[in-house]
DNA sequence: CGTAGGGAAGTTGTAGGACGACTGTCAACC
DNA sequence: GGTTGACAGTCGTCCTACAACTTCCCTACG
């Protein structure tokens, strides 16, 4: 039997088995090309049904963190390491530089509310020149620069009085506490090489940059945030897992 | 009823599936944000069960093609577009450049047998010194350099008769006629400032490029290849999709 | 003794049926 | 007009059963 954690939650069931089961492997419990317990174990583990089991192991198979092998069983994806700071993930950036094990900061340069530029409208699907909140951040690791940031929130819908909050803390953490926690995010790519970007004595010496311009959606689609990241090269690792 | 397609072939029924409702959404035969057909209609049009049907929707779900809600049905990713260019979908770089509607060309630009470097050895996790083949390319799209491409690939197990095609089509078809198709590759991502980057007369003058360093690995773990893409900055767009 | 072959056990893949939960629509009602 | 409720459609989960594949051990044969 074995029975044990309830998985309470409002989510789908399998969802919130993948998380868990996500949660374990990221945890080192299961070595990257360790064997995880059989579909029928989970089933006794969890007390879900197989089809359970095997959605939110095909969720966890499609995102590359484990390998499903017919008649032998499912493993830890070898590449554990490189998705524990992947790219792919969407989280918040003090986040990942946490699970990397460095110290994250943060220090908020400006933050203004304006009216959106045509480009922003555009990457908002917003009308041009209605207000959003502009805010520009260094962000730190181990009290080193590694980024600079500039992000955009649209304010229509956004709680008042949640808006000073912005910018202060993890912008995901507020984002979440006004109901549009981001699901997804649309990014481009681009390597950058600009003296004016960043600032302060941490500036670069050359100002070389791997900048993220991305823009998050909520869960049912609509944009909730667009922040371009401009992160210094060298301080940084992007890592993106490639399947097919 | 309306049955069809038989979808034959070795991999596992869900991932063909899979496979094939990828690219009938990729073709446009579904705009993004429009309705699938449900589960039951997938159940009769292809004559596979239900499991099936939610397996192959789970996988393309996990890849942020498609958006499955409980209750209301199955909808094509508003990302669609975006993701059709999409960093984390491995494939040749002539197959994605096709796709967006330009020309793939390459030219070679030196390919040699030579021992591995050091580094090399350890991304391949082959001993160093190691006998491997080094092939240097531009990849042109429309007739335009876009990328320049360092790739080496281990020698040992690789069929002899095959060494000569390297670098002259594409690598992929070339592996996969050697029995060694990456599935998937663990690529980090840095901006590069250098000008002994490219060559020849397209050679960007503002050496700046976005640099993919990847490693791929086949279905069960090997690495087959190590290959260096330097994009020239602006040429070509690099889109993430990140979820959580 | 060594090896090839066969079989048993364990595991994942697929099938079919059943029911619950959620969503969107529309008609009836207040 | 706005609200409520029924209803059909759809996805989420469960159950049972069997097929296909892997691994390992053990036997039979050389």
């Amino acid at each position: 039997m074995t029975v044990s954690t309830p998985l309470g939650g409002r989510t789908s069931l399998s969802r919130r088995l993948a998380e868990e089961l996500r949660s374990r492997i990221m945890s080192g419990e299961f070595a990257p090309g360790a064997r995880l317990p059989s579909e029928a174990e989970l089933v006794r583990r969890y007390q879900v049904s197989r089809v359970t089991v095997r959605t939110a192991l095909r969720t966890l198979e499609a995102q590359g963190l484990v390998d499903v092998r017919h008649g032998s069983g499912s493993f830890v994806s070898d590449f554990g390491a490189g998705i524990r700071a992947g790219l792919q993930e969407l989280r918040s950036i003090s986040e990942t530089i946490r699970e990397m094990g460095h110290e994250p900061g943060m220090e908020r340069h400006s933050a203004i509310r304006r009216p959106a530029t045509v480009v922003e409208a555009g990457k908002l699907g917003i009308g041009a020149g209605a207000g959003v909140f502009a805010v520009e951040r260094m962000i730190l690791a181990d009290g080193q620069a590694v980024a600079f940031s500039y992000d955009v929130i649209p304010l229509a819908g956004f709680p008042p009085e949640l808006v000073d909050q912005l910018g202060t803390g993890s912008l995901f953490a507020t984002l979440a506490e006004a109901g549009t926690m981001p699901a997804r995010a649309l990014a481009e790519v681009h390597a950058i090489s600009d003296e004016t970007i960043g600032w302060g004595p941490q500036r670069p010496d050359p100002g070389l940059y791997v900048l993220l311009d991305q823009v998050h959606f909520s869960r049912r689609g609509s944009a909730v945030a667009y922040c371009r990241t401009y992160f210094v090269e060298g301080r940084f690792q992007f890592v993106v897992l490639r399947t097919n």
